[in-house]
DNA sequence: ATGAAAGCGCTAACAT
DNA sequence: ATGTTAGCGCTTTCAT
């Protein structure tokens, strides 16, 4: 069996109290300096380990937060969730994430609210806007569990973490079409076309009397745009740029015109966001719009982490800006 | 606060056992049915959730799994990741993993082995070898935790699910040679070379009187598989082909070959190994080794179960085929 | 500086 | 079918 603090009390002959405070590393405790040497060589010749479980129970905390996204298994998400992890095990405390596949997607909610192992974290860290986002909160709340929410749109009901795409998508949309390119179709869903990301397109486009075309995708991966673009392509044509709602999309669009027997981007010019690293690695590099990871993580943990330290303040929101990066993938057509 | 059993027992007037089995969703106890629905109606009104802490105390498990990789941010391991945890999932445990960047690497064991939440779960799942596999494995066994290993090479000390992917590299490389692509350079790092990859690849080249070229690189990524490129042809011009330690490596490669100027699979032809979907979803897409992700997470999980139930026999090995998937980026160059 | 004891929330063995 | 109680491993009062 495992050694634990009773073990170690009965072979040293002291208490267990005096183990627990020999072994605690924040200094808190006056202890004798050769009784500490003493335990901690006996809990080293033993293997002791702590039992995190009896800590967190007297403790009334798991030092567990979870990251809950509707989407895990892109790379967007482990991009956020590596640097999310860093932030946070700086304080000791570890991150938990929704990995199994049946608690993806939109009809997730009820699974995901179900899972009681999620619920006894310290702490959310809730990613991309969906429509089970308000639930979730509220569910989080009643618990008395603190949330930070991260994505591009706003949060009521918690702290968050903006992400300004709206201003390098304009600033991505004017440069394309000042570079000759006109007929842009916009890829995206519903929801995020009612969104930041949509409203952009909309905005720029009419400001030139363009249509505001959009290939309607169920789903942000790369089967969808990889369909996407080749749906496009067959019933009307290239057009001159596919303005894609996320990177990965805009992979798949890439992928969709070459089996067009197309070129990107002397053909069609292609755009993503996110700015994940897969953008970078095409034989021809993507125009993307990079999210600003690390910061934002790092403000995220801010706010939870003194939300799971109790306080009790109105709810904060910060903006952060996105970097828009412009790559082969849009490099010119035609100058005007 | 949040509402525990002593709470719906206080309530209901009933005791702590019987809301405790009133709760129980296995239906071992005899409950009147009533009471039952009494106990369930007053916890679901007081928003009652389960500490899991408590529960785990008692008993003695955490009914978490821990997914350690030395690469948990790369498509390979969320792969594996997703898959696992739904299996996982199915037996009431979840999956943690080491996040934090920190813990990465070949240096990362120290770190990792200090991680007490880690060595709080209930068994290890390990992925990809490393050089601090065994000392890892011995590590878990002395505090009595199962591990299984799960990669291309084997594993003492543990059960372990393997992945043969020495017969479709040897198919694959039988394959462009009968093509005619003779001059292949492998893109490896040392560990590799030594092992099931490298192994295949000696094997065929000495067969058919080829050099067994490689290029070594540090890293298995995108930007080494890159740099790897770039260096090879700018110091001994394009080879024929670039046999990839994975898929990673692989679209690197791809990138580099791209930027000297040169087409895939005209100019050059590229494979890689794993079969990440990225693989798929390229403008070229990647001849490459899918590995069985899901088999093998499954079989990974019922050998983990099973010793976490008490299963005290020797240690397992079971050999899981990958499967050579022919694409585009090693198209016939010429016919022989 | 150390010991004794309570208690975190829960389950299960033992009573009734 | 339900009540009572011990105890999981740990931290933290409260004594000494």
């Amino acid at each position: 069996m495992r050694a634990t603090v009773s073990d170690i009390a009965r072979i040293t002959g002291l208490s267990v109290g005096t183990i627990s405070r020999a072994l605690d590393t924040t200094g808190r405790y006056r202890i004798n300096k050769e009784t500490r040497q003493r335990v901690r060589d006996v809990a080293k010749s033993v293997g002791y380990r702590p039992n995190l479980i009896g800590r967190a129970l007297v403790a009334g905390s798991t030092k567990q937060v979870a990251l809950v996204s509707r989407a895990p298994f892109t790379e967007y998400y482990t991009q956020l969730a590596s640097r999310f992890a860093t932030y946070v095990a700086r304080d000791g405390y570890h991150v938990v994430s929704n990995l199994a596949e049946q608690l993806v997607g939109q009809e997730g909610l009820p699974d995901l609210l179900a899972q009681d192992w999620l619920f006894s974290v310290d702490g959310f860290l809730l990613c991309d806007p969906s429509r089970w986002r308000d639930e979730f909160i509220q569910h989080a709340i009643d618990l008395q569990i603190p949330v930070v929410g991260l994505g591009a749109v706003g949060w009521s009901g918690a702290d968050s973490v903006r992400l300004d795409i709206h201003t390098p998508s304009i600033d991505l949309l004017e440069h394309v079409i000042s570079y000759g390119r006109k007929a842009i179709v916009m890829v995206t869903d519903e929801g995020s076309y009612a969104e930041s990301r949509g409203d952009a397109f909309r905005t720029v486009m009419s400001a030139h009397n363009l249509e505001a075309r959009i290939r309607k995708i169920e789903h942000h991966d790369r089967a969808s745009g990889r369909q996407a673009a080749l749906d496009e392509i067959a019933e009307f044509g290239p057009p001159e740029m596919f303005f894609c709602v996320n990177d990965a999309v805009a992979i798949g669009c890439a992928c969709g015109i070459a089996e067009a027997g197309l070129r990107v981007p002397e053909d069609v010019g292609i755009a993503g966001c996110d700015g994940i690293e897969a953008s970078e690695f095409l034989p021809c590099p993507l125009t993307t719009i990079v999210q600003p990871y690390s910061e934002a993580c790092a403000k995220a943990w801010e706010f939870l982490k003194s939300r799971i330290d109790g306080y009790d303040g109105p709810h904060r929101e910060v903006t952060l800006g996105a970097r828009l990066a412009l790559r082969k993938s849009t490099a010119f057509q035609r100058a005007v």
